[in-house]
Order: structure tokens, then sequence, then C-alpha cells
DNA sequence: CGTCGGCATGTTAACGCTCACACTGTGCCG
DNA sequence: CGGCACAGTGTGAGCGTTAACATGCCGACG
């Protein structure tokens, strides 16, 4: 019955009907902790993240789960809290147990990339990562590259008159973002100065501080916003010291949330897409169980959209 | 060994030290699966929900999660697409498997009811629903009650002067949410007329078009939305129609999404804890799994926060 | 001083599967 | 017509735990 249940080709299409017929009318369901442990694989996946409610985090989980659902993978989550040692280390045996089956461990941030470094060889797993890939570790990591749509947008707003462009940057795994890398080339290719960059945390707070430093600077009329919810911040800041946006000051974000395009005004943005990059690490961590070569995945690349947050410098 | 692992009060306290000492040194591992099968209990949760991404659910699973973390559940996770019946039959085989551990349906809508209602009974659940519970279901339900909060809402509306308050909800598994029920109520109460309840789906898109037809009527100008992402794209369409917010229109959300404090204006809407739903929903199941008593949760309701979006009727 | 009741600890049958191997029968080749 | 290869099927030894039971030990009680 095992053979016909793994559907191995040595069965015979009677019996292997007259089976199915039988488990059907006992209602016989397979137990999954059996099957686990007598085969040595669990069929399932877990995903580390620090987070399951922002947006990055939550659609990625999302097209993890679909994928997995589709290919009959069961699917956990864990959470890491911090990088803190003991966080990152309870998340690591956590997902050491044979049962928790392939690992995914989001590491936009650095407590996903410290759990991705201590992660023991031997625990199946790939990642999702910031565009670049991680240093140091050799697993397969994939990425949304936005390093091309953060310089595009850079390019957008000098297009449109700015002198340059401020950057608020939110947590990464590297100093340098691939958002940063692409907006600091953009701006050095065009001549333009290089201001500092304001970083914020991902709680909307920070984010709002650091636009109301911006906001009280009259030299800035551009500014390129971390994710999505930064530049909502941001936006307030400056709606808060009585700038228009776009009027006064142009803002960009990246993610391209749902509710973007109904933004007042509709926010130009950098769209990722992270329900693809969620399902390419399944496909991934799927074809790595399976004792598979991987194909190296190729994501559509992030792209600017441009709606109505982003107007020509005013002259003033 | 097992007695040290499972702490049973018959080891000797030199014994116990001596085979943890070993452990250490050995860097054992349990095995989650062979536990399982061993014992029949699985010390894991999965929780199936609709949706991963929007802020309800998500904060839900991150209650959920956290308090898992904390008492040494795994969770899993699984959603339903839709109500269909074969979504709901394959998430309700998937939980029935033992290894499923405890199961915590997210049902606020139809999709997660009818998972709810279609479980059979020995598998042990909880559920997170509307105010209310669901009718025709014997399990504990554990939920937020939005009901006087929705009526504080709609009063403050009133009070403000608007003659009556529009509502425009989202999907719910009952046709009379406590959201509605509410507003209903304290229109009724103050013989204010009842105004046709307009409908969208979770997609910011159809809030949109819900918003296009209430700011064509120059009579609504005050609505209650049923959620924060159903605010901001009504606000859209009221923008786009010239209609100043709270100028012309004032708008109420539900949820308090992080960013709500930081729109401009400010969104006046109804703070959930999804989060402390989430862990109320995990004690819940914990306890039932250990054939505990289930203390009746009291979650603190929902409450209105008066932010900016809300302003005195202006007379025209 | 013999017994009996616990406490500690040793032992082993499940738990529900998978996988490797043994076995049977058939068609085909020489 | 014997032998062989192989498709199809039966069988049972694990897989890593748990829990029930068996055993050994000691002190206390009669």
């Amino acid at each position: 019955m095992s053979r016909v249940l793994n559907d191995s080709p040595r069965v015979n299409a009677d019996t292997r009907s007259h089976v199915l017929e039988v488990i059907a009318r006992l209602g016989y369901r397979p137990n999954r902790a059996a099957r686990a442990l007598g085969s040595g694989r669990s069929n399932s996946v877990t995903v580390v993240t620090a987070n399951t409610t922002l947006y990055g985090y939550a659609a990625t989980l999302q097209g993890i789960e679909e994928a997995a659902r589709s290919e009959g993978f069961a699917v956990g989550v864990r959470v890491v809290e911090s990088d803190g040692p003991a966080d990152v280390r309870h998340a690591v045996e956590h997902v050491s147990d044979p049962d928790a089956g392939g690992v995914v461990v989001i590491a936009f941030d650095t407590a996903g990339a410290e759990v991705l470094r201590a992660l023991p060889a031997k625990v199946p797993a790939v990642a999702a990562t910031e565009a670049g890939g991680l240093t140091g570790v050799s697993r397969s990591m994939i990425f949304l590259d936005e390093r091309q749509a953060a310089a595009d947008a850079t390019r957008h707003l000098l297009n449109l008159g700015h002198h340059t462009v401020h950057h608020v940057a939110i947590p990464s795994e590297s100093g340098t973002s691939a958002r940063r890398a692409g907006w600091r080339t953009a701006l050095e290719d065009a001549g333009a100065l290089v201001p500092e960059v304001l970083t914020a945390g991902w709680d909307v707070r920070s984010a709002y501080e650091a636009g109301v430093r911006l906001a009280a600077e009259r030299a800035v009329t551009a500014v390129l916003c971390g994710n999505d919810d930064t530049a909502l911040a941001v936006r307030r800041a400056l709606y808060e010291a009585g700038r228009d946006v776009p009027g006064d000051v142009s803002i960009i974000g990246f993610d391209d949330v749902p509710g973007a395009a109904y933004w007042t005004p509709a926010l130009t943005t950098v769209r990722m897409d992270f329900v693809a990059l969620g399902r390419a690490c399944l496909t991934a961590i799927a074809a790595e169980l399976a004792g598979e070569p991987q194909p190296p995945v190729a994501l559509s690349p992030p792209s600017l959209v441009v709606r109505e947050s982003t107007a020509p410098r005013r002259n003033n």
C-alpha cells in the first residue's frame, strides 16, 4: 500500500485501483508523523522570518504557502524576534529538527541573516535575501534585484529637475542595500551631490522622525524612501511642516503595497513581486529536498511605477 | 531519558542532572516526528486562514505564533483560498492529520467559517471569529467585540452634526457583522435614517468603487468603513470627486493599522488588538489539547481612536 | 526479622509508516 | 525445454520516541 501511496512504478494498474478503492471506502488517511519518521523526509518546509505583519514578509510568506500547498508541502512558521544570540539559537534549533523539513529563511534583515549563518550545513535551506545575497553563506539565495529600479527612481527624480534626492533607509542586512546602492550610483553618475542617508526602523514612528528632519531642510525637494510605509510617514512629516507632496517635495516608495495606488496623492513606488519571490523559494527548496539540481531562478526585476507623488521641481 | 525530557516526577535529581549533562555533551536533540508518533500528541498547532497578507489576519497570526513560541509549540499555516467545497475539503483534510496538532481557524470570513463547520469533531480546534461567534458550531470561539466601538464611532459622527452615517462593509461570515450591527443600532437609537450599506471585497479596488458611488451623492457627509484599507480607498474616491476629508466628508476606519496615525489626514479608526486575539486563541487551544478546562477569555474591547479624518458637518 | 509499599530505574511493545529484500509467476531467449 | 530476467507482490526490520510494565532497592511497619 505504501507503494501505491508513493506511486512507485511497480504496481499493476488493477491492484492500484483496488487499493485506492479500499482506501476511499475506509476513509484512510496516512499519518504525516509516521511517514516522516519512517522515511526521514517530512514533506514540509518551515519559514523563518522576523515578522509576519510587514508587507514584504507577509507577501513572501504568502507566495511560499501558495506554492507549498500546490506541491503538497505543509508549511510551518517560526519568527525570530531579533538578531540576538538567544533568539537566533532557538530558531536554529527549532528548524534543525528533521521534522521541520526544508527551511526557507527570509533574510531581509540581520535577524534572518544571522539565522542563516548559524544554520548547520546539514539542514536543507534556501534564503530570500536582499539583492546580491549574503556574503559568507553558501546557500541558494533568491532575491528581487531592485538596484536598477532604485537607480531608475532616482533618475526619474533628477529628470524632474530635482538637484539631488535624499534617501531614508529601512533596516537591512548589509549596510549597503541594493536600494541604497542604486540610488547612490544614479546620483554619482549624474554628478549630483550624495546626501547623508537617514535610517529608519520598521516602525512607522522612526520613519516619521526621519521625515521631520528632512522636512526641516528647505533644500530637500525629493526623497526616495526605503518602503511605502516609510513614504507614508515621511509624507506625514512633510504635511505637518506645510510642505506639499508633490508640489514642494516629491517622494517615492518601495514595495507597491496594495493600497499605494489609492493614496492621496497616489504613490510613485517600485513594484516588488514578493509573492513570486516566495514561490521561487519554495520551488528551490523543494528541488533541494528532492536532490535535484537547482536551476538558477530569474525573477522579473522590480520596476518603477510612476503615479502622483512625484512632480517637477518647483522653482522658487 | 524520556523521563527527564518530559520531566516526570519520578527521577532522582542526580540522575536527571547526569542525563542532562550527557545530552548536552552529545548535542542530542529529540526528534519531533518520533515524539509525535510515539505519544500521539504533536505539540504543534496549525492555523488555517484565508489570507496571510491582510492586516487583521497577519496580526492574528503573529499573536498566535508569539504565544506558541513561548509555550514551545510549533506553528503551521494553511490558507484556504475560498469557501468553495474543494478548497475547504483540502484544508480540512490537511488539518485532520494528527500531526497538524491543534487547529486554530481564523474565521473572519466564509472560507474560515466553512472549514470550521466541516471540521470533524475529533480534531481539537478553536476559532477566531467575528464578534458573536458562529451559529451552529460548538467550538471555543474567541473574538474582539467591536459592536460597542462601532456604535461609538457612529455616534461620534452623529454628534459632529452629520445627519446620518453611510457604511461600506467588508466581507464577513454573517450578513450582519458586529460592525454593521453597532452602526445600525446607533443610527436607529438616534432616530437617524439608515442608509443602504455598500459592500466591498478585500481588494482595495472594490472599496474604491464603493467610494466612487458614495462620492457621487452630495448627501453623504460621513462614512464608516469596514476597515482601514477600505477607508483609504473611499478617501481616494472622495478626493477625486473633489470632496475634502474631513472638510466635506468624515470617514472612520476599523483596525488601526500601524500607519493609520500617519495618514494625511490621520485616520480616525477603531483599534483592534488582533495580536491579543491571536494569543488568546493559542492559549485556548493549548488548554484544550492539555485537556484542561478553558476559562472564558475576556479581551479588552476595541475602542474608537479619534484623529483627524472626522470633523463637524459643514453647513452649506 | 519478614513483608509490604513506594521510589528509581531498566526494559520493551507499540506508534504507523517506508524501504530493502525475499518470493512468485510469467514471457522469452537460447 | 531449461534457465533467466524481471514485473508484481508479500514480508519484516527499522525509524526515534513514549508509556506501560517489570524489576530492584530501601525503609518502615507489624
